[in-house]
DNA sequence: ACGGCAAGCCAAAGCGCTTTGGCTTAGTGT
DNA sequence: ACACTAAGCCAAAGCGCTTTGGCTTGCCGT
């Protein structure tokens, strides 16, 4: 069933039966009650490419997705995704998955937009002065980021949670707690999430008369294996932390399988908050030792996303608009007074 | 620039500009050559909206993807999805993702075949006499089956790994190891995989003149926290197992917390082989016990399904190939011979 | 020298929608 | 009674491709 077919049953134009079925004023009430009520009976649907080649909207919102040997893509992306779909499902947008390697992005990018792939995308994972967002903020495809950049010289739409205070806070709240050697193990550098957390433990130590050495530091992916060794390196150092902050639950799982090792307990020896994403397959609460954490769903995150790039998309929203989430500090059993 | 322009630059006519980029044989060799070499230099691509509406093809496959609040993705959609991007990449493929709650999702398999959406799809976690391959078979879209579901009066396209061979080996070693009670803590049996597991692990007890009674059996979502429950009330029972097999690495992490949560040790008290679909992220060889494994990579899996999904798009692959893949046994520390 | 044929090219007709620019008709003010 | 307007509808022109159905050439055999 076509437009066509559709228009002639109803012995009507093709014109008005799309004005009628889009909601323009020109079409009396009346019209407009017949032409919905036969194009629901019938089935009607409008074919996607012919009206995306009649506008130039697309009806997707799209995704560059990094791939490669090198890159894993993580499993926050799919929970991301899974909130991402909640919206979407309800919304009739479908999302398109455009695999890159981290060279060809730009280029993946410049083809999706020339193409008219997709109405919006949203980007992740941003890095300091993110080329990506500038790219997009010239080429003025609708886009939000999940995170942000830094030292951008225009503003853009994003949504992020407050990493720095969570991670301040936390930091505070082992300082309260009596420790004074405080590691942080982070994920990598170059993204700016870990920035950020790096910098609000930084401050909360500072407002405690502390520092945060480098040598009590770690930057990697997040993987359990990464955990364990950069917990090993620590804890076997001299002057080893009495408190750790870990920015994902995978990497605890080897920042406790090192304090094991070790011959230590939490939180007797180490107290221990990692940033919890809200995984419903691997749950802070039920650690062997249930663990203090800074928490904040990433799939509510994707699920905002979704919602104001379809604002986005239809022109509702239109500034520069940054979001900050607060992260909860979740308190259990991982943490203790520091025995000095 | 488009067709039209770029056909008047050449002074040729659409017609022939289109066939020599896409390859028709009406077309002289040095003319193929000219309209190549102006198209690339002027950087020229097809729109794929035009082109979608004059062919019918998409260019993209699809998934449709069940979420909401009762579905969780798991990480394992996103390992294969890593792989299917690598294959993907690498051919201008897209990828679509349709979002669909579990009521819905023959509508929106029937909407995404209607509005042609895509060329071909790739459908996950089968169950027996799955309702989707009986769907997609019927309105004769191309697709391809990761798993493998029962009971169906035709013949598709699938890759799977052999999960019964798997579980059986697995078993017959821990047989082989002196062990006579053995538990299998599985993901959900709705899904074929783990009925495959089951009966596999049945088999090799069988050989051996031993059964694998219910009550030594779990089937639960793949999380940490099922593992745990699951292996705990394994373990507490009368005549608790000797040796357990596992579905899953992240139902593993809950196993091991169970076990030594109790007091007991791996391998000295309890035995244990985990199914591993390889994740960077987390990796069985570094579990403090080192995991004995059958080892399947998913995201191997997902680029072959792109691979196949492609040829079977060009028409080059027709028949309803079924595939199935050797899973790999790896010992590690986590098994020993039964103290009986 | 002429019909036949293959090679190489082209004009134009779609694909199914949206949107521009009119065209009626009925209603309003003077 | 007339010009003018607004409401409601329509025909046709795109959007940028592919593909059908020709139309020229030049070459062959006879």
């Amino acid at each position: 069933m076509n437009l066509k077919q559709l228009s002639h049953m109803l012995s009507l134009s093709q014109t008005t039966v799309s004005r009628a079925l889009n909601g323009y004023p020109e079409v009396s009430e009346e019209t407009r009650r017949r032409v919905a009520d036969a194009a629901k009976r019938h089935g009607y649907r409008p074919n996607p490419s012919a009206r995306r080649l009649a506008t130039g909207k697309a009806g997707m919102i799209g995704y560059v997705m990094p791939t490669g040997a090198s890159v894993d893509i993580d499993p926050h992306f799919v929970e991301f995704l899974s909130g991402l779909g909640d919206y979407a499902r309800g919304h009739e947008l479908d999302l398109v998955l455009s695999p890159t390697t981290a060279d060809d992005e730009e280029t993946t990018y410049r083809r999706v937009v020339a193409n008219k792939q997709v109405d919006a995308v949203y980007v992740s994972s941003p890095r300091p002065a993110d080329r990506r967002i500038v790219l997009l903020n010239q080429l003025g495809l609708p886009f939000i980021v999940h995170g942000r950049s830094e030292g951008l010289d225009f503003d853009y739409a994003h949504i992020d949670i407050d990493n720095e205070a969570a991670f301040h806070d936390a930091a505070r709240l082992l300082l309260q707690l009596g420790h004074k050697r405080i590691a942080l193990i982070n994920g990598d550098t170059s993204q700016t999430f870990a920035i950020f957390r790096e910098r609000g433990a930084r401050r909360a130590l500072a407002a405690s008369g502390l520092s945060l050495p480098p040598d009590r530091v770690r930057s990697l992916a997040m993987t359990e294996e990464n955990g364990f060794r950069a917990a090993n390196s620590l804890l076997r150092g001299n002057e080893p932390p009495t408190a750790i902050l870990c920015s994902s639950l995978i990497m605890a799982l080897g920042v406790i399988r090192a304090i094991r090792d070790l011959g230590l307990t939490i939180p007797g020896d180490v107290s221990l908050i990692a940033h919890d994403d809200v995984f419903p397959w691997l749950k802070p609460e039920n650690f062997s030792v249930p663990l203090t954490t800074t928490r904040s769903s990433i799939r509510a995150a994707g699920e905002r996303v979704a919602e104001r790039l379809a604002a986005r998309i239809s022109r509702l929203e239109t500034e520069p608009l940054g979001e900050v989430w607060p992260v909860d500090l979740v308190v259990r059993a991982s943490i203790a007074t520091a025995k000095n």
